[in-house]
RNA sequence: CGGAGCGUAGCUCAGCUUGGUAGAGCACCAGCUUUGGGAGCUGGCUGUCGCAGGUUCAAAUCCUGUCGCUCCGACCA
């Protein structure tokens, strides 16, 4: 390709739309273009990069042996309601409506779509294992789309979904996808690793999420240095002592405490009670009913956990004005002491780092009041013990006691293993061996497509530009002749090699513009192209060319060897 | 959805406090010079000042509403 004839609208300055570098970059590279607030147009060069990572991605896939296959964007909407996914997706689904008034879905993933197919066209053990995927436009109404394309209203994901007879042969399948992965995003040039994940409402029974470590992801990955435990901080435990036990000491006492509705506070003087002999009283609204939540005073709840493990659909803290005819006390003053509730019929889930916790410290549910000398045994009846912590960094690693440690990242990728929640609901069955009928075990694996191109920038950089990886860059090699007169020796060179590369199957663009060379560096270095070759009166005088690695050092070859030497150097990865 | 900030030329922004002829740099076009890391000079093009309403002799500027963008939080398959 020659640069005039493409369309590359490199930006001098950073647009101001962008906040993060790989944003930045993507704009002021002329990779792509913002139509509105998270929806985006990939120009020419952001296309061949986006193509380049797809084309990993298949040949993956495909290698793992799954098969690809392309499903609609706009998705009746009863099978969202059969699924029910209908109401627990509602805040991320996009609907439309046809000139005759009728709704579609627009496809945040295809679930739906693939098992109603699977549960159609798959009659027998013969068929399986099978596993479909797709690389195709996904929608979601995102609250806040931010980053570019990190999070986007619209976006390409690669989504494939696994069919098995049994939940060992799932299991196995799982591996597969995990392992591909693992392959995929080493061949775009990103250092991702696994964690354990929570499944959130797309169900299922565990998965793991591909991170790739960034100061910008907008996740927190808890990790051990010690032995190979990683988690998504939504999902991880550690090995953290309970809470020591106390002689059992007198009854329950009430005590005045004015003003006081922190944790903090009640450490202070005049009441010295340390934050971990308090019991933090939280009430939420899950599913519609109020429950307690107690978690210990220098601890932090976990929503994702504690939505997960009750299997709550949707929970958000109560407000002020819900609390007070609950409990009779403003937030601040709460406690689950038994004898203070009005009913009994409210759910107490408490932190297993409680239980066994006595001589605490916790609200009487009446203003200016605490208890002390509580007993969680005794005093609380407690309907579920559960791990709702938050995990913090340091705290020792549940599986080899090394200190563990916290940093963000970005998910470029999901794997599941679903089990049979979405067989069930659309009929998957199968026949096995004697004939029985039987659902087929399901997994699901995603990956933002798009958001791992960003991510690839996100951590290739420098304050040039982008560095791009061989298998991921626009194209491999920047032809730079300095003087583009057609009767000019650089330019009939620089010719001769773009058609020799060419022949040869590299891809390789050539900066035929008509500009100072100031202005051809820069822009190559943006952009990112991992080969620069410079073509000047100077290396041309001595018969060479330059040769100039993106981020690496410059070396002359002799003219009649760099399509060699070029070659050589590309054709690495 | 809560909090904050911002909408002026293709891009980055000034002008707004204190109302009075629409600005700069870059980009773009023409010419001359220049030519190994974002050149110089001369001339030129470019705007419903986000939109709507209001106040006023007069609104980019003040007021009200609205839409959009960005960030923080909440949310996140």
């Amino acid at each position: 390709m020659y640069w005039t004839k493409t369309l590359i609208p490199t930006l001098r300055e950073p647009p101001a739309e962008a906040e993060i570098l790989s944003h930045k970059l993507l704009l002021r590279a002329g990779l792509i273009r913002k139509v509105a607030g998270g929806v985006y147009t990939f120009l020419p060069l952001g296309l061949r990069a986006l193509h380049k990572v797809e084309q990993i991605i298949r040949e993956e896939m495909d290698r793992a042996g799954a098969i690809e296959v392309l499903m609609p964007a706009i998705q009746p909407p009863e099978i969202w309601q059969q699924s029910g996914r209908y109401e627990t997706a509602r805040d991320v689904l996009f609907k439309v409506k046809d000139s005759g008034n009728r709704e579609w879905v627009l496809s945040p993933t295809a679930e739906e779509v693939i098992t109603g197919t699977a549960a159609a066209e798959i009659n027998s053990y013969r068929q399986l294992p099978k596993n479909f995927y797709q690389i195709s436009v996904k929608f979601r109404d995102e609250i806040r789309p931010r980053f570019g394309l990190m999070r986007a209203r619209e976006f390409i994901m690669k989504d494939a979904y696994s069919f098995d007879v049994s939940d060992e042969a799932a299991t196995a399948s799982y591996q597969k996808m995990y392992d591909a992965y693992a392959r995929i995003f080493e061949r775009c040039g990103l250092k991702a690793f696994p964690v354990e994940a929570d499944t959130g409402v797309i169900g299922g029974k565990f998965s793991h999420e591909f991170m790739v470590p960034a100061e910008t992801g907008e996740n927190e990955v808890v990790f051990c240095e010690g032995c190979s435990y990683a988690a998504n901080i939504e999902k991880a435990t550690s090995g953290i002592p309970k809470t020591a036990t106390r002689e059992v000491g007198a009854a329950i006492e009430k005590f005045a405490t004015p003003g006081v509705v922190t944790i903090e506070a009640l450490n202070k003087e005049p009441y010295k009670v340390p934050a971990n002999r308090q019991i933090k009283t939280l009430i939420y609204i899950a599913d519609s009913k109020p429950v307690m939540v107690l978690v210990r005073g220098d601890d932090q709840l976990n929503e994702t956990k504690f939505m997960a493990k009750t299997g709550a659909v949707a929970a958000r803290p109560a407000t002020v004005e819900e609390i007070v005819p609950l409990l009779g006390a403003h937030p601040g003053s709460l406690g689950a002491v038994a004898a203070t509730l009005k009913s009994q019929d409210i759910s107490v889930f408490a932190d297993e780092r409680l239980r066994g916790a006595n001589d605490m410290t916790t609200g009487a549910n009446e203003d200016g009041f605490h208890f002390r000398n509580v007993s969680m045994e005794r005093d609380i009846k407690v309907t579920q013990w559960l791990d709702l912590r938050t995990v913090t960094a340091g705290e020792p690693c549940a599986k080899c006691g090394k200190p563990l440690k916290i940093r963000r990242a970005i998910e470029v990728g999901h794997v599941f293993k679903l089990g049979t929640k979405y067989s069930e609901k659309f009929n998957a069955e199968y026949l096995d061996e004697s004939g029985a009928r039987k659902l087929s075990v399901m997994g699901c694996y995603g990956i933002g497509v798009t958001r791992t191109l960003q991510a690839v920038i996100e951590q290739g950089n420098d304050k040039d530009g982008i560095i791009w990886p061989l298998s991921v860059a626009p194209y491999r090699v920047c032809i730079t002749p300095l003087n583009v007169d057609p009767n000019s020796e650089a330019m009939k060179l620089a010719e001769k090699i773009y058609a020799e590369l060419t022949a040869r199957g590299v891809d390789v663009i050539l900066d035929d513009r008509d500009e100072r060379p100031g202005v051809k560096f820069k822009d190559a270095d943006l952009v990112g192209f991992p080969i620069r070759l410079a073509i000047g009166e100077k290396s041309l005088a001595k018969g060479e060319v330059e040769i100039k690695p993106r981020g690496g050092a410059l070396q002359s070859v002799k003219a009649d060897t760099v399509v060699e030497a070029v070659t050589k150097l590309v054709s690495k990865s």
